[in-house]
DNA sequence: CTATGGTAGGGTAACGATTTCGGAAAACGA
DNA sequence: TCGTTTTCCGAAATCGTTACCCTACCATAG
């Protein structure tokens, strides 16, 4: 383990002072600087393999270039895609990213607002499990760090989130236009911002068609509780469709189905919503709605850096595959 | 954006030195501290909200408690998963991590790899895209950070690894019993080790059965190159089943199966690899192999903190699924 | 009353960079 | 030659913590 060099050494072997070293290292040579000094600097930079030690750089900069983003689980598609949209804005604005993962534990989260904190971070992309910890929040927020809450709404927050409400509206009015009439709502937990606009899309989608929902319900947005929920509905109703809050419960609601000798979309139809790119591979390719995690983590970013952190609603997209019969009702009987 | 307390402020106002507060900070307060000072400062602390500078501490004691991960894609979920078992073993030792994306490019790679020396962290989990940029990692090891390569090999380089050739000779195996004859193998890409130790696992497998395989070709782990390499040899060859290099391939391989006709599994058997947690839910269930990703996570990390950075292969397990016939051929016929 | 020792906490160099200020040397004009 | 302006670069002051080394102070022993 060779110590590392400091720029005291690399200005001894350049034979020249740290200022020197330091006005080279941050291009600040250009104006007054003999091209042979800042050849010979650049050499023992070289020589002694140098890269300045980013803690003093941040110490007397007074700034990190760090930002941090929060997630419940970054293993989820849709939270790693929003991620990676989030790191490639800052990449190109020369932040780094550090990302945390919560692991959906509002103790975790608080932690990790706290270790953001210390680390320097100068924003942090929270995406809040539940309802956070507001007295770290405006911690954050009083030591002038920016904090931009996406995907979930918080009070008194100004969020960036997808168009939800309406994307499920959309979706609702598809499935009416294809003739059912008996829709079961399949929604996820009864806390969280996203599946709420969700659940009131498809409302005012019956609404307007004055129909009511045969029954609605609420998963956890996991496989297993929309397999649950499923089979709980298929027991005592007689439905046309299952709408799920979200791709990982239709595919529950899909195999209860099947489970209980439905066919899909024979018998039952099925939707989803969020068009996890993985399951747009599983056949028959599931009826949804697309939401840009990537752009969104894009975005997020974008008002991070832009500083003008305004309520934003991205468009989202209907995307129609086979888990629903594709023609009208009418027409086929 | 109220500065941020600093410790001298918090002394001040406790009316003892900044030494004292200090010590309370690390816990050295046990002996020599009257518990009144104690409180005092405490409650200076909690007014203040201070919060100790990260990069202070870092320069100070000269070292970071951070480690860093490097993946060429964290929107993938196996990498994903990795990324989180590597996570929760280094936040039980009260380590950061610092995630890095390289998008699959060499380039960024090197980038990242600076930025994480820079960064100053105390080791580096690295799954790398194909051939990495050796001068770096070797300027990390001088420096003395400690780097364990994951899941794929680099030579001169102890790395952790899944089981994969003996997964694919199992898998290989079990195909072979149920009376499948005609294999054809789409690996994945040549230059990575984990597409060479599957292949060579399913070549071991065939060599001992006496058979050899129909067709092999390679694929970039993608649907896409999946779907085309299947259409190739759907069309010049005649095989009973294709194994794919990892799921993803394979349900290429389905989809291409299908449009041309075949049915999954009467007409055609199709294998992956990995068992992404995902597809697992997607009918008909693939047949394929399951490598324990979060668990090889915290095997990489545990490696990185215990020093001993040793080979070390992690058992996978076969996961019958339903893309393969369920009797044995001759059973049938 | 002095010596001894233990306790509680203060003083202050580092750590490795950046940056302001200013000075020496060179260039230039007269 | 002398003053003045540029050029180029060095000295030193931070940035916020920690850790080493002290120093009061007090109690007890001799």
């Amino acid at each position: 383990m060779t110590k590392q060099a400091t720029i005291r050494e690399v200005a001894a072997r350049a034979g020249v002072s740290q200022s020197t070293v330091s006005r080279v290292l941050n291009g600040n040579d250009a104006e007054h600087m003999r091209p042979e000094t800042k050849q010979r600097v650049l050499r023992a930079i070289a020589d002694l393999d140098y890269t300045p030690v980013k803690a003093a750089q941040t110490l007397r900069r007074q700034h990190t270039k760090v930002i941090g983003i929060l997630v419940p689980d970054i293993s989820n598609s849709f939270f790693s895609r929003v991620v990676r949209g989030v790191g490639s804005v800052a990449f190109e604005k020369g932040f780094s990213t550090l990302v945390c993962d919560s692991d959906h534990s509002v103790e975790k989260e608080s932690r990790y607002l706290d270790i953001l904190l210390a680390e320097g971070v100068e924003g942090i992309v929270f995406i809040p499990v539940g309802s956070p910890n507001m007295k770290r929040i405006d911690r954050l927020l009083r030591q002038g760090i920016r904090v931009v809450v996406a995907d979930r709404r918080v009070k008194g927050f100004p969020a960036v989130e997808a168009d939800n409400a309406g994307g499920c509206r959309e979706l609702t009015e598809y499935l009416l236009q294809l003739g059912y009439k008996r829709i079961a709502y399949v929604a996820g937990p009864q806390e969280v911002s996203t599946a709420q606009d969700r659940l009131n899309g498809f409302k005012q989608a019956m609404d307007v068609a004055n129909l009511s929902p045969v029954v609605v319900c609420h998963g956890r947005f996991t496989y297993e509780s929309g397999y649950e929920r499923a089979e709980k509905i298929l027991k005592n109703n007689d439905v046309d469709v299952i709408m799920a809050g979200n791709d990982l419960m239709a595919i529950g609601v899909i195999q209860a189905a099947e489970d209980n000798g439905l066919a899909v979309p024979g018998d039952l139809g099925v939707t989803g919503f969020d068009n996890t790119p993985l399951l747009a591979l599983a056949r028959p390719k599931l009826t949804t709605v697309k939401v840009p995690a990537y752009r969104f983590g894009e975005e997020v970013a974008r008002q991070l850096f832009e500083g003008e952190v305004d309520d934003l609603v991205l468009s989202v997209k209907l995307i129609p595959g086979a888990t629903c019969r594709q023609q009208n009702v009418e027409e086929i009987g």
